[in-house]
DNA sequence: CGCTATGTTGATCCATATCAATAAGTGTGG
DNA sequence: CCACACTTATTGATATGGATCAACATAGCG
């Protein structure tokens, strides 16, 4: 195990979320002295759920899969991607991990101490306030995940995932999946084999896949079919 | 429109939630001095999605269905009962309402302005502790649906959820739907049709149903099937 | 290069939705 | 208090979205 510390090249990386970035310079650096920082090769098991939370984790490059499984069977609940927190719930609350998580690919990541954390959240107030905004932002998003899961099919799950990428990507007709087909189709509630056939069902509306590139033929046809809706589809919103 | 100040005799109840319970009498009443108390009758929408989130509104007695709407299709999201807050996460952000809420029952529903939350928030570190603590909570609580949505078939997911009641009613082997059936369906993703289909199925395993009424024959056997695991079905994991 | 995991395609099966008809409640006004 | 209207619940018949099983293609990767 390293011993705590992280290196101050990595500070500014994390200082830049807004989880950290308005917080007292002291502050801040009381919880980066009790961080670790480590690297993890591909496909490592990094949180297992059930187990007592006991960092809050950063991801600072790389790409974490957040997942959860029941009864011989697997679910794809989430993507970390660089610079952002998981698990800040269970970190807050003490309580077990709800989803593990494993690396998609090499990366690396800070853990902070849930119990400095908690520490910081007292003494600072500005910290505090963040805090919540990013809880209350997590809070949304699952809830838009499960209208997403609710009130669509496949095919309109499908649809909207990509019109999202699209906007991510900066809006261009063309851009690339960012993970796997098989961890997609998991994360959108399907399988891969009725992924690969909802690709299909799809170039009746102007969507055109070859490997992991997509390309957006007839925009205004897709989103007739997709109906975006800011409620479900909009991060920010 | 009723004027600001929530009667004294409604105090004790807000008081007694966890959000509420920790913080400063001072605070607490300046809250409550800018509250409003309303009754509302049965099927009354008190939010429509998509709105600006004016109020933390509190539930001192009835109940409120939390629903979605999109394209057409609607789906039931949560139900909130006495005494809890709901839309805690919106009246943070200052954000739109994710979902709709309606009165199931006539309700009787304290509603404190967004804005005076954020200010004692900012005053009151023990209320901002509690913030965090319950929006933690109900973030959990939204992942652990999610869980039970994608990991499970309807069928199970009604042998979980009839466990997770029994457990509310103190464990009787015989206990009350606490509503309509059309509701259920929608809250746990399926059709009514096939909630009537999913009752009988569960007759092998032990369960007995009468309207309302709802009769546990078998333990044992319902836990086999249903596979209750703590990181879906404990509320308070 | 092959080996292994991923992706595609086809055939079939199954869970669940939809459509339709009836029954059972529930509330309302005469 | 009953009769009517209306909503909800059940049951049956059928359709369909999606899963599963199987075979094959493809692409990374050692």
């Amino acid at each position: 195990m390293m011993r705590p510390g992280m290196p101050d090249s990595d500070y500014p990386d994390v200082r830049r979320l807004a989880l950290f970035s308005e917080m007292a310079d002291e502050h801040f650096n009381a919880l980066m002295r009790g961080a670790y920082v480590q690297n993890f090769p591909q496909h490592i098991e990094l949180i297992t759920e059930g187990e007592p939370s006991d960092f809050l984790h950063v991801i600072l490059s790389g790409a974490v899969d957040l997942f959860s499984v029941w009864n011989g069977r697997e679910t794809s609940m989430a993507t970390a991607r660089p610079v952002s927190t998981f698990i800040l719930a269970a970190s807050i609350r003490g309580a077990p991990y709800l989803m593990s998580a494993r690396t998609l690919e090499k990366s690396r990541i800070a853990l902070i101490p849930s119990q400095d954390v908690r520490a910081i959240f007292g003494a600072d107030n500005v910290f505090a306030r963040s805090i919540v905004t990013e809880l209350a932002h997590c809070y949304r998003s699952v809830v838009k995940t499960q209208k997403d899961l609710k009130l669509r099919t496949s095919l309109e799950r499908l649809a909207n995932y990509l019109l999202r990428q699209q906007s991510r990507a900066g809006g261009e007709t063309e851009f690339d999946l960012e993970f796997e087909k098989r961890r997609l189709a998991s994360y959108l509630g399907m399988t891969p084999e009725n992924l690969s056939r909802a690709f299909k069902g799809l170039q009746a509306y102007g969507v055109v896949v070859q490997g992991n590139r997509v390309t957006i033929t007839d925009q205004q046809d897709l989103e007739r079919f997709a109906k975006p809706n800011r409620l479900i589809d909009d991060p920010h919103s």
